[in-house]
RNA sequence: GGGCGGCUAGCUCAGCUGGUUAGAGCGCCUGGUUUACACCCAGGAGGUCGGGGGUUCGAACCCCUCGCCGCCCA
């Protein structure tokens, strides 16, 4: 006997113990199953798991599941990414909190040390926070970026690339990170709206006959100011075009110069010109040859180029003084307030400089075009369809790549310099000395570049690194290309768009059939959820409170097309106890002696209760196996509520209590057992002994498919549930974890329309029966029979069969079949059946006028509505036929009822 | 400035290629010791589908336009 309630506390851990130690996260070995592969998205290894991270990692979870119920051989392949900033930085903050040496003074090598200490020690957090989720992933597979094979991969695509030419060297303007001293990327270079100031300041000219006013956010960087530019057609600076101004401060001329980059409109129409600092002006100097002068040091601190009272002092301070001396020397000529976009380091925080150095550049252009290809051509989807657009958008105006960092945390850049600067790439040291041997024709020294390369480099090649590459290993040649990949919308670019390129470049085929973008969750007032706002929801929390099926279940369905989900705890709560549901119609089932039956065949069933919910659980496997095939997570948990709560529980285990239960009972008459000619036979169920048994295992039957469909969004549950039963009555085929049963498959023959037409009267008889009574204040105690007034001798038949069933759930005390209703009946139209229910004592006339009439009234207007339909010539000759059709019988229909309801009206008026 | 989404019941959202009386969950109201479940059961109220125009026999759905809201890229 179940419990009362699940206890997921209890339950989960040892589950999930268990079927880790069952073996049965890695594929199936049989070499003719079809593959299904799915890469994680490899969290960073200082992560945490945050909401984003549950739900994406639940709707993988949810594939994986379903696809290796599927049969196929389905590797979820897991593993975590070493984050080269994020990293660097949690290190640095801990040894500087522990009172440690810095980076820095540490040294590259033993600063590395340390990085690996911590991962080891504190690396594997993540991972288990995703055991908890449920995730059932191939941990004999865990990957590491860093890791050894990986780190090959790495190196032999760089040499290559490099080979080909689409890797190279240039020396232009990065986004500098100040606070890293690092060069990052155009992605990680967030752009953020904030106060500044617009200065202008006045050039005078060399000659001093006059001035010319530039205006800057930057004044700092007028130091390095090689030119002042206007536009060749502005009419106000012809005459200076060719001349030169007197940088103040610097005291250097700088030239006068014509670019269509000065807009007349802006300012006073001249702009300063630094190439060195501004992306624009590098533009602007590389058309008119203007020397770039760099004035930041790595720290973004004046350089030695600038007068000696701003060397060394920060940009910002240096700023300021810039501003006081245009003041002091009279040529500042006003200051305006304004907003603007400032780039900022996406980790750092800090304002990020234009800075010209000498980086690895790829060459993105090319390797974009089999990638634009391949998503055009449809051999790799998104889903939803929608963002093709955005990928199309990025990838057909993409830029080079700058892959070097500064920094220690990752890929050393397998390159080496010779004494005169000569680089040499191979995959190792010795290669590099073998090429330099040649070169210089004896052994020169060699210093490997400093730099490590770009976190996404290695994780554009995860889809098949992680599975061996470059060795030919059978997981590769198995697995790749992987089927499904789920990830986030904002790393699109950052890591789809170039697994897309590095996948078709390496191994010529892209790295996944479909890419699904799932939403972003954010907090119940649609707020992004982040630690300063404090609106963050631990999904562990969220785990401990609800249980890990309650979270993926609430994930799973608010998981429909749209960008975003509203996450409320209400939900969760909602749909727990919905898990509790259906525990509870477990519990039920099996105390009324729910058992499988030895050789049960669901097509075989007699009564039209149980032909109806085979029919009914065959239409929810079909809708939920369409689907899941479709990453349509919402609806397949939609179907799944609704057909668990709705149908199963909310009437078929009702209408089975008189079946199941009270043997003792006295068995109606068993005569005549034509069920298809009397359109039907639940009457005779009660009681009776097959009836019994055939709806015990019926019931047995269902619960068994319904754990199957619900187990890849609620596998503790379904599992616990699974095991509970595996004991009533005959043993199941899959003797083994419910993880690894099949997936149900079930002919579309089991739906039964007569069935359905049984159990749609009884269902519609007992619920508009339910609705009269309540909208009439009939009391609960109140046992009237019901009344069968005009109904076909089918419907009569069902009727009067179902009297057990009605008797109970109507609370009627029988029902009777009769010529006309007595005066006071209350009657209703079931599909096109006059029943009624002689309650008039306890009526109140006006309510039940208000009642028919308010009944009638819906009638009228539906009347009206199809007849002006069907007298629109337009419309019967242009709709298609069984449109008109319907139309048709449905103005039959509602004219029928409509003048059933209004006799009674009549009756009602003579009655009082 | 360019682009992408969204606007449907008090709230959160479904509504596929145009044909339903526009649905669900939560919330709300009324009633409930009924062979499991109060994390429950039964019933009910609540919507001119953002505004306007068009195409069509027929529009929440297609087209145009306007208005908000959000996001991405400049």
């Amino acid at each position: 006997m179940l419990e009362k309630t699940f206890d997921p506390k209890s339950v989960e851990p040892r589950l999930y113990a268990a079927w880790e130690a069952s073996g049965g996260f890695a594929p199936i070995d049989d070499p003719n199953a079809e593959t299904f592969a799915i890469v994680i998205p490899p969290p960073n290894v200082t992560g945490s798991l945050h909401i984003g991270h549950a739900l994406n990692n639940t709707l993988q979870d949810v594939l994986i599941r379903f696809e290796r119920m599927r049969g196929k051989a389905a590797l979820w392949l897991p593993g975590t990414d070493h984050a080269g900033i994020a990293t660097q930085m949690v290190v640095e903050r801990q040894l500087a909190a522990e009172g440690n040496l810095s980076r820095r003074d540490l040294g590259r090598d033993d600063f590395v040390a340390k990085v690996w200490e911590w991962k080891a020690k504190s690396g594997g957090t993540i991972v288990n926070q995703l055991k908890r989720l449920g995730a059932s992933c191939d941990w004999s597979r865990e990957r590491f970026t860093l890791d050894e094979g990986l780190s090959a991969a790495v190196r032999k695509v760089f040499v290559t690339l490099y080979k080909e030419k689409l890797i190279y060297r240039d020396k232009r303007l990065v986004n500098w990170d100040p606070h890293f001293q690092t060069a990052i990327s155009d992605l990680e270079v967030e752009q953020r709206e904030v106060d500044g100031h617009f200065w202008h300041f006045a050039y005078p000219l060399e000659d001093g006959s006059g001035e010319i006013v530039v205006a800057t956010t930057r004044p700092e960087t007028m130091l390095g100011d090689t030119a002042v530019a206007v536009h060749p057609k502005d009419e106000r600076y012809q005459h200076l075009i060719g001349r030169a101004v007197r940088l103040p401060i610097v005291n250097r001329p700088v030239p006068i110069i014509a670019d269509d980059y000065a807009d007349p409109e802006k300012g006073s129409g001249a702009v300063k010109i630094t190439p060195a600092h501004d992306f624009n002006d590098f533009m602007v100097g590389k058309r008119n040859n203007l020397p770039m002068i760099n004035v930041f040091d790595d720290f973004a601190r004046i350089n030695d180029e600038a007068p000696p009272e701003y060397r060394g002092l920060d940009r910002f301070a240096a700023r300021k003084k810039v501003v006081e001396a245009f003041e002091a020397l009279g040529l500042l000529r006003g200051v305006e307030k304004t907003r603007h976009m400032v780039p900022h380091g996406d980790r750092s925080g800090v304002v990020v400089e234009p800075y010209l150095t000498d980086q690895w550049y790829v060459n993105a252009e090319v390797l974009a075009r089999p990638a634009i290809k391949a998503v055009e051509e449809g051999t790799t989807v998104f889903a939803p369809k929608a963002w093709e657009k955005t990928y199309f958008e990025w990838m057909r105006n993409i830029q080079p790549w700058c892959i070097s960092r500064q920094l220690w945390w990752g890929h050393r850049i397998p390159a080496w310099f010779g004494p005169d600067g000569k680089i040499f790439v191979a995959e190792a040291e010795d290669g590099a000395r073998a090429q330099a041997r040649e070169h210089y024709g004896r052994d020169e020294p060699l210093r490997q570049d400093e730099d490590v390369l770009d976190t996404w480099f290695s994780s554009a090649l995860w889809p098949f690194s992680t599975l061996g590459w470059p060795e030919k290993t059978e997981d590769l040649a198995r697995f790749y290309p992987t089927h499904t990949l789920v990830t986030g919308f904002d790393i699109i670019f950052f890591w789809v768009a170039r697994m897309m390129m590095q996948g078709l470049h390496f191994m010529d085929e892209v790295p996944f059939k479909r890419i699904f973008i799932n939403a972003l969750v954010r907090d119940a007032e649609g707020k992004k959820m982040s630690k300063s706002k404090g609106n963050v929801m631990d999904p562990l929390e969220l785990v401990d409170d609800y249980g890990a099926d309650a979270l993926r279940f609430t994930l799973t369905a608010m998981s429909g097309q749209a960008r975003d989900i509203k996450l409320s705890r209400e939900r969760i709560e909602g749909y727990r106890n919905f898990g509790t549901k259906l525990w509870n119609a477990t519990r039920f089932t099996q105390m009324n002696g729910a058992a499988r039956a030895e050789g049960f065949d669901p097509a075989t069933v007699k009564l039209p209760l149980n032909r109806w919910i085979v029919g009914e659980t065959t239409r929810t496997a079909k809708a939920v196996t369409a689907a899941l095939g479709t990453c349509g997570f919402d609806a397949a948990a939609d179907s799944l509520y609704r057909f668990v709560w709705r149908q199963y529980c909310d009437w078929y285990v009702e209408l089975a209590k008189p079946v199941l239960g009270k043997p003792d009972e006295p068995n109606p008459p068993p005569e005549g057992v034509d069920r298809e000619a009397r359109g039907g036979d639940a009457r005779r169920a009660s009681g009776d002994e097959a009836a019994r048994d055939e709806t015990r295992a019926t019931a047995a039957w269902v619960l068994d498919v319904i754990l199957k469909l619900l187990h890849p969004v609620m596998p503790f549950l379904t599992e616990e549930l699974w095991g509970q039963t595996a004991g009533l009555g005959a043993p199941r085929a899959h003797r083994g974890f419910l993880m690894t049963a099949p997936w149900p498959d079930l002919p579309d023959s089991l739906i039964d329309p007569a069935a359905d037409a049984v159990i749609g009267l009884i269902v519609e008889t007992i619920a508009e029966g339910r609705s009269v009574r309540s909208e009439l204040n009939v009391p609960n105690s109140a046992r009237p029979p019901l009344m069968v007034v005009d109904a076909t001798a089918a419907q009569e038949a069902v009727l009067r069969d179902a009297e057990p069933l009605i008797r109970q759930m109507l609370r009627v005390e029988g029902v009777e079949i009769v010529e006309a209703a007595p005066a006071g009946a209350i009657p209703y139209v079931v599909e096109g059946a006059t029943l009624a229910l002689p309650v008039a004592e306890f009526i109140d006339v006006a309510a039940e006028r208000a009642r028919l009439g308010k009944e009638v009234g819906n009638l009228a207007v539906d009347i009206d509505r199809t007849a002006k339909k069907l007298a629109n010539a337009d419309f019967v000759a242009r709709a298609p036929e069984e449109v008109v059709e319907e139309n048709r019988e449905r103005l039959a229909d509602a004219e029928a009822a409509k003048a059933k309801l209004e006799a009674a009206l009549e009756r009602l008026g003579a009655v009082v």
